[in-house]
DNA sequence: TCACATTTGTCCGTATGTATC
DNA sequence: AGATACATACGGACAAATGTG
């Protein structure tokens, strides 16, 4: 009797871009290939694998997309190392949850979870360092408001801070993700002017509760900073 | 004076792959080509978008690797639009956690964080058929034990089901993204046999808990499921 | 401003491997 | 086993973009 499944995973090297792209990447991901670092053009990286300008193109479309390289084209130009992945890592994600139908209340309810517990160990953890920076924060959205230009790129950069402040670098990089999601399912309509002097209010008395270490009183600010204000638009 | 900075973000459709890809990309989306759809071959698509064979071919890459398709090789194959395209976007968020050098403790304490919000919800939203699944998953992973069999993948889907009795999609989506992160970090070691042994244990007792709705101790079990059994591998 | 070299973007023709009928 | 249909891969060619002299 033969096993209908195997439980050994197909060996499919079977295409050699494939190949091409898994060497490239290893070289990035150990650190031989730096930001910053360029690679030889196509024609020279065909001769260097011993394959065709077409095998190399599609390796590195796929690199491309993954947020390894960026592609100059022109003299001089060709594949360039990149260092920040996460975007694109987000934007595959915001499509997934899209065609989930994924709703905003949802996504909203996981990323209070999330930030919350940021709050809590940001509450422990943060140096005077994280201080200055919200602080600062703070002060370049009040800066906007009066200028009556919308401070909302500031208030998304105040979560950041407050998961750097964390410590836990995988806050940092899930809460960056999560608020791109939760960003790009509502990106039909901009907040309106009062909604985001709203944000910066709020933000200003968690930073307050912060660093008074009030932990209830910041977590109930945030869930009003996350889940209410938001409802209106 | 000139801005340095330009507010504007460069429109750069030059590319036609990517006009291709992203035409191909909002029929997914929008539902007009449905999962199981298949795309006509390469050819066929380079005579319908008037371009040639390598441009769809790096449209087809794209997407490949965004998840909208697979692609079979040989007769009646070609393009197969699909429908899970979670798995994808967590490779790479998986890479750029890697990239970061972010260690499983941090990560630990994030994919905390998110299932304690999922188990309060689902301490008071699962139904009848989640309680169903919940025990026919601790059934299954006991069998397994029994055979001297390893549950491990028993043990992710117990944390999948929990997600689901939330009754939020969100988190469903982003603990199986988190769970395989953390399962993406550690995959040198699969633990060994004692240590999911204790994961099925803990997986037990959570549930009791959750079916006699008694939260606190439910959280406090999902604690030493997910921080302290890990550990010691 | 004007060539010129370099590099990516695109197309075409052709050959090979693979899966199905 | 042979024919068919498809992806994979190679090589050559030209256009477009970009920087240099």
């Amino acid at each position: 009797m033969r096993v209908k499944k195997t439980i050994f995973t197909p060996v499919r090297s079977k295409r050699t871009f494939e190949d091409v792209y898994l060497q490239i990447r290893q070289l990035i991901m150990q650190g031989t290939l730096k930001p910053g670092d360029r690679l030889p053009p196509e024609a020279e990286l065909g001769k260097q694998f011993n394959v065709g300008r077409q095998t190399i193109r599609e390796a590195l479309r796929i690199l491309e997309l993954s947020g390894f390289i960026v592609i100059q084209i022109g003299y001089g130009g060709g594949p360039i190392v990149k260092d920040n992945i996460v975007g694109k890592a987000t934007e595959m994600l915001l499509d997934a949850l899209k065609l989930a139908k994924i709703s905003i209340e949802e996504v909203a309810a996981a990323r209070l979870a999330m930030e919350k517990a940021v709050l809590n160990e940001a509450i422990e953890r943060a140096d005077e360092e994280d201080i200055k920076n919200l602080r600062e924060n703070l002060l370049k959205a009040k800066e906007l408001i009066a200028k009556k230009q919308s401070p909302i790129d500031a208030g998304f950069e105040f979560h950041i801070l407050l998961a750097k402040a964390s410590k836990n670098n995988a806050f940092v990089i899930l809460v960056e993700t999560i608020n791109a999601i939760n960003r790009g399912l509502r990106n039909r309509k901009p907040p309106d002017f009062r909604t985001v002097k709203a944000y910066a209010q709020a933000h200003e008395e968690i930073f307050e509760a912060l660093i008074r270490k009030e932990r209830d009183k910041a977590i109930r600010l945030l869930e009003k900073d996350i889940l209410e204000i938001g409802k209106s638009n």
